[in-house]
DNA sequence: TAATTTCCATAGTGATTGCTACAGAAACTC
DNA sequence: GAGTTTCTGTAGCAATCACTATGGAAATTA
């Protein structure tokens, strides 16, 4: 059999004129910036150098434009999730993400804040999906968290009397509220600090 | 000279037909729910009973409702801060605001979250002036929650190696958090233990 | 080159945004 | 009652919202 030429996958008719890829990293950083609703697609095309027709048959509508850059932002959520399951302890892990937290809310070519934390926390009756999208994201690695917990008290690396549900709440709502810090205009060092001290009651 | 007759203060024209403080509530609940840019002038005069001149001609514009309802929301700002100063001490402070926060959080007939926390951590470029005015009112908490733990150091009630605002950060960065946290779904009780597990730090 | 396929720019859709002009109704003072 | 003052309801302002129809340009394959 005459092997087939390896012929490069190209579709044709013209390609795409943008980077798709730079396009979405510009609407992520605008989302991350503004909040899903406060952003206007004329902003997004602007940001992104696109006309509305381009954006809409590259991403679909703002909501969906919107779900792909949170993914683009958090590089994938299976891999966080993993991480957290990896770690050798849940006090380890709860460690990490205070510190990824403080680091990221704090980058210095990147808006203050979290995406994920600071993006949807209030939504008008229309954004009420997209909201609970989100929410399902953060509760998934919340849940993650206090299962890695309940993990580490059965193996005994933490004591029975642990409560397995605050203490990751107690995590997560830290970093929840260092993004909003971050906006108020805290630096990277100060969140550091408050991420120490968060994880004095371990 | 004879006594003037104690007039009732009543001015001339029309009053107003509608009770100022029952409308006033109703946006405010309405902007606890939604936030500040997610909640359009309409649903307000729908929810207030108020048409949109009557609302114009009694708040002024949209940005000073909102910052009226914020007040009535807070109860004025400077009993809260007076409070934190006056506490036997700083971690008596501490405590009761992360309580406050936990059982204001979770009402039973008001929205989940808190009004200051949840209504503008991101803001389009038009609403980034009232932001800041939120953001102000967040950190003066926060700066009087700082003095105080200082003032504590100074006083010996607190270990000398205290960090401050680390410690003071932190709390609010609870704060901010469980608001998040009770609008993604969280229960009071969740909350009240996630509160009772930040104070194991100090 | 011809044919095909896809993308892009202009321009504009109806709906909603915050806000207000205008006119008339209502409650006051005298 | 007359006159004044203020409020209210209708109706609509320009601007912006998310989104798209259409015609033509561009890059492909054959």
């Amino acid at each position: 059999m005459k092997p087939v030429p390896t012929r490069v996958a190209r579709k044709p008719g013209r390609p795409l004129s943008f980077d798709r890829e730079a396009a979405l990293d510009a609407a992520m950083r605008l989302f991350w910036e503004q909040g899903f609703e406060a952003t206007s697609v004329a902003e997004l095309t602007q940001a992104m150098g696109v006309t509305p027709p381009s954006l809409y048959a590259a991403f679909g509508d703002k909501r969906s434009l919107f779900r792909e850059a949170v993914d683009h932002y958090l590089g994938g959520l299976e891999p966080i999730l993993e991480s957290i399951r990896n770690a050798a302890t849940a006090r380890e892990a709860a460690h990490r993400l205070l510190i990824s937290a403080a680091v990221g809310d704090t980058g210095e070519d990147t808006p203050p804040g979290c995406l994920l934390a600071s993006s949807i926390v209030s939504s008008s009756a229309g954004a009420a999906a997209v909201r609970e999208e989100i929410a399902a994201i953060r509760r998934q690695i919340e849940t993650t968290l206090r299962e890695r917990i309940a993990s580490d008290i059965t193996n005994g690396k933490l004591s029975a009397s642990t409560d397995a549900e605050a203490t990751a709440g107690h995590v997560f709502a830290v970093i929840q509220g260092m993004s909003t810090l971050a906006k108020d205009g805290a630096g990277r060092d100060k969140l550091l600090r408050i991420a120490e001290t968060a994880m004095r009651c371990w």
